[in-house]
DNA sequence: CTGAAAGCGCTAACAA
DNA sequence: TTGTTAGCGCTTTCAG
């Protein structure tokens, strides 16, 4: 590993100061073009690249922005990585990935790691860590954009409108005349599956019909959670005649279910999922689901940040509620 | 954005001098229990984090590891992405990821500025730069882990065996007794599909069956391009009896091909995809394939990073290969 | 066991 | 239009 050629290096060589040097790579001031010409071609020659760590440590900006996942083994937030990624790219921002696995020390030991590394901006996907924690850790060292409702008003704040998406693929199957529609749920408490049972119920209050309790089953976010909730639901007496899924790995396992108990899809059971993962389009039939725009999200948190980092925006946190939609394929 | 708490304040605060606070830190001297106990009350009290900005310049090491690749989203790198984490996480480095669309000028960009920010080691599929361009661009600066053919001998290398997978896959209806056996491959030249159809050639003639040119079809690596590249196979007087695919996407186009043409998978066709992405196991009738252990994958590379950058290894290149491993299910 | 001082490579007052 | 100088916050000789 040879050592690094310096601005000192470039301004020797080309008979100039590092100032001077300095200016004509940020143009912060004018430079003469003959002075201009002399000290790219001392760059060139020496090939030299100005250090980032030093320019950091003067101008305090690291142009550098941490995204804090649970997991970017699990397809959704790839996604979300790659919006956030073309969204401040063109400004010159890097990424800084880290998986937390939703755990609350990982959580806050990589936030703190973050902050000690002066990154410009956070995008956190917070599964554990509260308020308290965050105004602790971070402080207003660095903006942060946070994806979780504990933080409503508190942080630049986007997420995707489940409630309206659930509520969304309740209506398409009241439109067909369906009325008894079962929803498979996620965990109590856990992860989007409320919010988007709140969109179910709501579409069946407005169609006159009551939401039973009974009509609700949950499970793990999982195929296998998904087959053996819908299988009981199908071995009931009264089966529904359409199921709303919390997400479409639930809604798989509910065609899978369906296939087992002789039920067809879509004539006996419409099957609905959410989220649009890469598999809802492959499996057989097609899933009907609720686009969950992970890409528009990475986008949106980028920009939200850009407009921080930058101090275009400076005033209360704000709120960004992406809109979903509703993809009509085989399954109902 | 308030300013930061350095060293000095707290060696002010703790009545000890700034070196003392730095070898508490990190144990690179003895200091007596009694001034350890002052020094980290002072930290605690003034809530000091040191800045790695600062500790980057004087070390000339930053605890980052580039990771570059054509697309984020593309969910077999983020599995590579989270054994990487996993892997040199431990070690305290951080993972910056780049997404080049495998374009060129966006890989040299991209590394330049890896190189800029000192990272301290790069992970790298590399789809369209050569040898000369990494040493122009990276020289001897930073080690570099790349997954690319092209290196071969010049820089650490990790790669899955193709065509071991696709020998195994071929085999495996060989095995049943199946000798008409069609490959559905990739783009010529492009991607690992040249490989894997290789392995799959191999394990012909080594049961004496030569492989007929007539018996490969090719298309984009996209489930749209293996259903109609299968149709094909499919629509011919003797179609084949089972059908080897470059990639998963390829394998779940067959199978649409197979149910749109009215023939019956496994029992009138096998197919086999190769990866086994998640829609694998989803897809009916469930995917044969061949695992291609992306995680792994990283963790490998995250390994041979972490072995040339705490200098425990400064040999020649090295070469892994990852083994893969035939996942029956129910396709064939 | 502890401290003083130099300097990593850069930028931004300030001065000419 | 250009240069001088003083740090950014840390680690590491070298010297007690």
């Amino acid at each position: 590993m040879r050592r690094g050629i310096t601005i000192a290096d470039v301004a020797a060589r080309a008979g100039v100061s590092p100032t001077t040097v300095s200016h004509t790579l940020s143009g912060r001031r004018q430079v003469s073009a003959a002075t201009q010409a002399k000290v790219q071609r001392a760059i060139s020659e020496l090939g030299y690249r100005p250090s980032a760590i030093a320019q950091s440590l003067r101008t305090k900006r690291t142009q550098m922005i941490a995204l804090i996942v649970p997991d970017i083994a699990n397809p959704y937030y790839p996604a979300v990585a790659r919006g956030l990624h073309d969204a401040v790219g063109e400004d010159g921002y890097y990424t800084l990935i880290g998986s937390t696995d939703g755990r609350r020390e990982t959580e806050l030991g990589f936030l703190e790691e973050m902050v000690a590394r002066s990154v410009d901006g956070i995008v956190m996907f917070a599964f554990a860590i509260d308020t308290a924690d965050l105004a602790r850790v971070v402080g207003d060292r660095v903006p942060v954009v946070v994806l979780a409702d504990v933080f409503a008003g508190r942080h630049d704040w986007v997420r995707v409108d489940d409630a309206a998406g659930a509520y969304a693929a309740t209506r398409h199957f009241l439109d067909q005349g369906i009325s008894e529609i079962a929803f498979a749920g996620g965990p109590k408490g856990r992860g989007p599956g409320d919010l988007r049972m709140a969109g179910y119920r709501r579409a069946l209050t407005e169609a006159g019909l009551a939401a039973a309790e009974n009509d609700i089953v949950r499970s793990e976010y999982t195929t296998e959670g998904g087959r053996s909730s819908v299988a009981e639901l199908l071995a009931r007496r009264r089966p529904p005649r359409a199921v709303v899924c919390a997400n479409d790995l639930i809604a798989i396992g509910a065609l899978k279910a369906a296939r087992e108990a002789g039920i067809e899809v879509p004539t006996e059971l419409g099957v609905a999922g959410f989220d649009d993962i890469d598999a809802a389009a492959l499996v057989t039939p097609a899933l009907t689901t609720v686009l969950n725009p992970a890409y528009q999200i990475g986008q949106r948190c980028g920009r939200l940040l850009v407009d921080r980092m930058t101090a275009g925006y400076q005033g209360p946190p704000r709120e960004v509620v992406v809109p979903t939609q509703l993809i009509v394929r085989a399954s109902g």
